[in-house]
DNA sequence: CGCTAACTTGAACGCCATCAATGCTTGTGG
DNA sequence: CCACAAGCATTGATGGCGTTCAAGTTAGCG
């Protein structure tokens, strides 16, 4: 899975510029960084592993790296007790560990094992500084993350839970497309429990929510980590939410 | 309410750096650009009014300009036929128009009077590559949207109807104050209707939450556009949801 | 001063959270 | 290689909260 090569070369940073009009959700994401920038951040970066379960930081602790995943999938979440709550899931390319106000907004936690970049935010400020082209890239990255946590605040705001398990397959559906990978089946590595999480629903109604997409003839359930789209027409019509749920039966057209 | 000064000045942009160890939910955001950068953009940029109601843009059309607000709210919302889903409200200062893929990512309303820079893209843009230190500005901005729109899902994914409505208040008191008004009442501009549309609930039981919140004594209805936090204990209390709505009746501790 | 849009209040139904028990699977040690 | 254990997932039953539909009330604006 991990090319060697990717690892020697420096991190990366997958986005689009979101001023120029390339076309579909569907479309792949550029590499934006150039071979010489990447070697540039190399040197300032280290290479880190992380198990499955471990805790990379914590909310409110000081920020002193910012991370760019090489492979495996992290959650960041607020660790709000008697209720967690997920603000995103990342990916290979993806950055994290922005701050507010010095110190991490969010907690992370490693979801499957990783291999990450860690890069000090002092070298990379005072990289920041010198080169326009590095900043420009990192606004790039910024606006599609944006875009990301306002996808999450539309899929939240479904009032019925599969109108919101709809949205965040096609989700996982599109990172899947971005990153370049098949979108022949959506892989979903995190519990039951981490999606009841993420779109704001006990993980029972996630798994009844499943079922009933998969009786429904719009899902099929491969396995607990897999499934695929069996009918477009019927996933998007649930996902556009007349009235999403209703029971069974009557298929009001 | 409008310094003609702030107008003749040029853009302003308020933010903080992520970056920098400012302490404080409550701290009010410097202004980034110094009075040379503002008059630069202020030549690129024109200043456009709106009335109440207007759309000024839509979701979907060619993004050929960003917006920065003097004065007034405007709402960013998607148009889904059969329920709209607001992803923010903006205030003087706020940057909105942001393009995913060239075109605009949601449409924006005026929510009162409105009077802004419009800002050509292809101007920002070229600018943009030349001014490394405008550039981190933008950059910090960013940062702070994507913490906003990580707040608004973290709002959004509270079960609890009271919880959501202190969450949105809290929201709305901290953003007064990061302007710089006085913060002894919070301002509503938007309807009922608007407020639901952001906090993912029905009109009415935003209304019935008001009410409920007023009963109980957290928060006090001045009118329909102003309230105060009457205890800010049980305020807090709510927002923490234990159980964030039951009935009535039993306080429990 | 009247009209219209915004807001409040009421009643009933239905979805989902919650509690509880059972089934599956993954990995570990015998 | 098998057995067991511990997490993870499914399934069932019940009740509470919020949506929805329906009036009625207030307030802003001509």
């Amino acid at each position: 899975m991990i090319s060697a090569g990717s690892i020697l070369k420096g991190p990366t940073i997958r986005a689009a510029d979101p001023w120029i009009s390339g076309n579909k959700a569907t479309s792949k994401l550029r590499q934006l960084l150039n071979d010489d920038e990447r070697r540039r951040l190399a040197a300032i970066a280290s290479v880190v592993r992380f198990k499955k379960g471990a805790k990379i930081y914590q909310e409110g602790n000081r920020a002193d790296a910012v991370f760019n995943i090489i492979s495996g999938v992290i959650k960041a979440h607020k660790t709000d007790p008697g209720g967690e709550q997920i603000a995103a899931f990342l990916f290979p390319d993806d950055l994290f560990g922005l701050s507010e106000q010095g110190r991490y907004a969010n907690s992370a936690t490693a979801v499957t094992p990783v291999t990450a970049f860690e890069i000090p935010v002092s070298a990379l400020r005072s990289k920041l500084v010198h080169d326009p082209a590095l900043e420009f890239h990192v606004i790039c990255k910024l606006c599609l993350e944006l875009r990301q946590a306002q996808r999450h605040a539309f899929l939240l705001s479904r009032r019925h839970a599969l109108s919101r398990l709809v949205l965040f397959l096609q989700m996982l559906e599109q990172l899947q497309g971005a990153r370049g990978e098949s979108t022949s089946q959506i892989y979903l590595p995190m519990t039951r429990s981490d999606i009841g999480e993420y779109v704001g629903m006990s993980l029972e109604a996630v798994s009844r929510g499943f079922r009933i997409l998969a009786t429904r003839g719009a899902i099929k359930i491969l396995n607990r980590r897999h499934v695929t789209i069996a009918n477009r027409g019927t996933f998007e019509k649930i996902a556009a939410d007349p009235n999403g749920s209703l029971g069974l039966g009557s298929t009001v057209q």
